[in-house]
DNA sequence: ACTATTAGTTAGCTAAGGTAACTATCAACT
DNA sequence: AGTTGATAGTTACCTTAGCTAACTAATAGT
């Protein structure tokens, strides 16, 4: 996506204002879209750095906070497909990051857990990935961090499909 | 590949005392983080619809509103490496959107500019794939869709890496 | 017991990303 | 000149992630 500054602002759709869209909203989302393309982007490589791919070090994140999880709660959560979920477990096991368990109950449904190494890599994983946004946050000016903070739920409820699914 | 637990442990980032971190900067990198993966993953599948994968309707839109671009300008633009630029160009090239011209001057360099049909289904995509978001963002109060607009100028500069690389 | 449903997996595909090694061109300097 | 070095892209090859379709295995319901 371009710089917003080389976009026209707001190619508003033609017509007589047949919508209640905001002014502004088609240009939000657009550029909202183009943010998270490019936050991605640097983010990832800071993922690898830290050993493990951004989409395993999610699934991860899932399953050392969110506690055992079936794969398919797992899959709806990072909102992917069944068998996307499937291999990135199988990579997560194989490296001794998370357990399965099959389910006592039930046994077609597999638990995951992360082993205590699994936990230790994320942690570590998260600090440094974190840290290399720490510079960019720490540019801003603390009314910038602080908008960003207040925005963040926001874009949270956006990010999980909140209203347009 | 190594597992990051193998390596040594990277010294934290450490910040109570060389450091004016604010507390709540780690999670606000984590969550921001995350929040760019779910809608990224979200957004795709509206890609997906409109006929282009988000990195090519990403890098068309760069060429439509950035006018004719060197490949390597397009690659530093994207933060991607050369050939994954030049891959995305052939692939955008074979379906007609766009065309390539080897620069009279300097024949190394190849210059990338829209067909007018690339220029339609660009437009024609981002219609579509900003749609989706709309009705999520129209599920947002006033306030929080203000809240989100002042944000994002934040959000696009540490995307575009600000500060820290 | 048979059927339908549900949870995961396997197979096979596309796309995106990377590095390493290559070609082709240009610039510079002996 | 011609060689050397740098620069712009490309090619080859690999990995990861995502999908659908088709499969196995287990459960639930008649």
């Amino acid at each position: 996506m371009p710089p917003a500054s080389t976009r026209p602002r707001t190619p508003r759709p033609r017509g007589p204002r047949r919508e209640p869209q905001r002014p502004g909203t088609l240009d939000l989302a657009d550029r909202l879209h183009s943010a998270a393309i490019h936050l991605l982007r640097r983010l990832r490589r800071e993922d690898d750095a830290s050993g493990l791919p951004a989409p395993q070090l999610s699934a991860l994140s899932v399953i050392v906070f969110g506690g055992p999880l079936t794969l398919g709660e797992l899959a709806r959560a990072e909102q992917v497909r069944p068998p996307t979920i499937s291999k990135l477990i199988v990579a997560l096991e194989q490296q001794g990051l998370v357990q399965r368990e099959v389910d006592a109950g039930d046994r077609r449904v597999v638990r995951v857990r992360a082993t205590p190494r699994g936990t230790k890599v994320l942690q570590d994983g998260r600090q440094r990935r974190v840290a290399a946004l720490v510079s960019s946050l720490g540019a801003l000016s603390a009314r910038e961090r602080a908008l960003l903070a207040r925005a963040l739920p926001v874009l949270e409820r956006i990010a999980r499909g909140a209203g347009g699914d």
